[in-house]
RNA sequence: GGAGAGGUGGCCGAGUCGGUCGAAGGCAGCCGCCUGCUAAGCGGUUGUGGGGGUAACACCUCACCCAGGGUUCGAAUCCCUGCCUCUCCGCCA
C-alpha cells in the first residue's frame, strides 16, 4: 500500500506508474473520488464530536454541582444522533478508499526498465557454462521416472494433477537442497533460520500484499477461521514484525525460511503441464530482510548474490534479469529473477525472484522503526526473495547432470547429504 | 472437550458508584543542573494514527486502554461477540 496522502498529493506520479506497468488509470479516479468525500465528511463529523465533548463535560460538570442539566442533555442527544448518522457514511467512505488504495500497486524504482510485458525484461548478467550433450537431453521428468525418484502418475491418484512423489534417492535429494539451501544462509550468509506456520489468516496475506487481490491464486480452508495455505513464506515471515516498532539497533533483519509452499495456479491451465516447474504443492528456502530505507537498494544487491551463490555452489547456470515495470509484482519497486537454465527445453526458467518492496508491505503490514535521538517513526524497507525455489531447483539438476546412461550426477555440495555422487537406474 | 483467571502506554503497574483519563506511580529513554570522573541526586520532558495548519516548527482537533458491536449526553470503566494468554481436568501426537 502506498501512503494514502502521497497518493493524493502525487497523483501524477501514481498516474505515471501505472502506465509504466501497462495497467489502467481508473482506480487511481475512484480512489481520488471516494477519498476527498471522506476528507470532507471527517471533518464535519470530528466538529460534532467536539460539540459533542465539550456538552458532555458541561453536563458532568452541572451534575457535580448538583444543576439541572436536562436541556443541555437533550441538545447533546440530538448532536451524538447527527454523528451516528454520519459516522456510518464515514465508515463507508473509509473502507472504500481503503478498498481502492490497497488495489494500487507499487510505484517502480527509477532503475527499472520499462517495458510492457516479459519482453521487456533486460538480462543483467550470466554465470556458468552450459552443459554440452552428446546426445538428446531428456526433459526431466522423464529422467526422474525412468530412475524411479519421482512419480506424477501416483500423485495424480492420490492428490491430482500438479503434485508429485518423490521416492528413495528424489525424496533424499530433495531434502538434501533444503539442508544445503539452510546451511548456506544461515552459516556463510547471516540469516536467522525461521520456521513458521504455514497455515495464516487473512490479515497477514493482506500485510504482504497477496489480498484482496490475488485471492483467487491461494488455497484457502473451509475451516470457519479463515485460513489461508501459504504460496510463499515471504508471508509468515514478513508478517512476523507486523503492527512493530522496532529499534533501530535491531535492524537490519535477516531471516532464511524453508516451507512448503501451496498455489493454486489458477490461469495457468496448459502451461507447465508435466513435470516439476508448476505444482500445487512446493519446497521453497525464502530469504526475508528488514533494512533501512536507505539500505535497501544495496541490500537487494546483496540478497540477490545470496541467491545466486546456491546456483554457483551447485554448478547450475544462470542469469540474472531485471524485471521490467510491465512484469514486476504488485508490490514490488525491483524485482531481479534468477533463471536457471533447463537444457531440454533449450532456455532459461525461473528459479527464484528477489524484490524490493521498500515500504509498501512495511505500510499495509505496520512495520516501523524509531531512530536513535530522531522523532517519531519510519516504516522499514522490507526484501525477499527465494533462494531457492527447491524443486525447481532438482529438475534443474535432472536435467543438467543427466547422463547418457540415465544416470544423474550429484554436485559436490550435495554429495555429504545425500549420500552419494550419483543416482543410477 | 470441561472448569476458572486475565488482556491498560517501550516495560512494570494503578484506575474508585461510568463524568476534564491519553490515562496515577515506578522503570527505561531524552534534555538540563549538580558532581574531579562514575554512581547517586534535583528539575523538566518522552505514545501511535488521522484531519486541519505552517516555508518548516509551533499550534488546533479527532480517534485509539486486545478486536468488533451495544447501552449512555458521556465508557479504559457497564453489556454482548470474537481473538489471544494463563491455570486445572480430560483427550491425543
Amino acid at each position: 500500500m502506498l501512503d494514502i496522502r502521497f497518493v493524493r498529493e502525487h497523483t501524477d506520479k501514481i498516474f505515471d506508474a501505472l502506465g509504466k506497468r501497462a495497467q489502467k488509470t481508473d482506480i487511481l479516479d475512484k480512489f481520488l473520488e471516494i477519498e476527498n468525500k471522506r476528507r470532507e465528511l471527517l471533518k464535519f463529523v470530528e466538529e460534532l464530536r467536539q460539540q459533542r465533548n465539550s456538552l458532555s463535560q458541561d453536563i458532568g460538570r452541572l451534575k457535580k454541582q448538583g444543576g439541572d442539566a436536562s436541556a443541555i442533555m437533550s441538545e447533546a442527544k440530538s448532536v451524538s444522533d447527527q454523528i451516528t448518522t454520519k459516522e456510518e457514511t464515514l465508515r463507508e467512505l473509509e473502507t472504500g478508499a481503503l478498498q481502492e488504495l490497497l488495489l494500487i500497486p507499487n510505484i517502480p524504482h527509477e532503475s527499472v526498465p520499462h517495458g510492457k510485458d516479459e519482453t521487456g525484461n533486460v538480462e543483467v548478467r550470466t554465470w556458468g557454462e552450459k552443459p554440452q550433450f552428446t546426445f538428446e537431453p531428456r526433459n526431466h521428468w522423464d529422467i526422474g521416472e525412468s530412475l524411479g525418484i519421482l512419480d506424477f502418475e501416483r500423485a495424480g491418484k492420490i492428490a491430482g494433477a500438479r503434485f508429485a512423489i518423490l521416492k528413495g534417492a528424489g525424496a533424499k535429494l530433495e531434502r538434501a537442497l533444503i539442508n544445503f539451501m539452510l546451511n548456506l544462509h544461515t552459516k556463510d550468509h547471516g540469516y536467522t533460520e525461521i520456521f513458521p506456520p504455514i497455515l495464516v489468516n487473512r490479515q497477514s496475506m493482506t500485510g504482504t500484499g497477496q489480498l484482496p487481490k490475488f485471492e483467487e491464486d491461494l488455497f484457502k480452508l473451509a475451516d470457519e477461521r479463515g485460513f489461508y495455505l501459504i504460496p510463499t513464506a515471504e508471508v509468515p515471515v514478513t508478517n512476523i514484525h507486523r503492527e512493530e516498532i522496532l529499534d533501530e539497533d535491531a535492524l537490519p533483519i535477516f531471516y532464511t525460511a524453508y516451507t512448503p509452499c501451496f498455489r493454486r495456479e489458477a490461469g495457468s491451465y496448459g502451461k507447465d503441464t508435466r513435470g516439476l516447474i508448476r505444482q500445487h504443492q512446493f519446497n521453497k528456502v525464502e530469504l526475508v530482510k528488514f533494512v533501512k530505507p536507505e539500505d535497501s537498494y544495496n541490500e537487494l544487491e546483496a540478497l540477490t548474490g545470496n541467491a545466486e551463490e546456491v546456483l554457483k555452489r551447485l554448478g547450475l547456470p544462470y542469469r540474472v534479469v531485471s524485471l521490467c515495470t510491465g512484469d514486476m509484482g504488485f508490490s514490488s519497486a525491483k524485482t531481479y529473477d534468477l533463471e536457471v537454465w533447463f537444457p531440454a527445453q533449450g532456455k532459461y526458467r525461473e528459479i527464484s525472484s528477489c524484490s524490493n518492496f521498500e515500504d509498501f508491505q512495511a505500510r499495509r503490514a505496520s512495520i516501523r522503526f524509531k531512530r536513535k535521538g530522531g522523532k517519531g517513526t519510519e516504516f522499514v524497507h522490507t526484501l525477499n526473495g527465494s533462494g531457492l525455489a527447491v524443486g525447481r531447483t532438482f529438475a534443474a539438476i535432472l536435467e543438467n547432470f543427466q547422463q547418457e546412461d540415465g544416470s544423474v550426477i550429484i554436485p559436490d555440495a550435495l554429495r555429504h547429504f545425500v549420500g552419494t555422487d550419483k543416482i543410477v537406474l
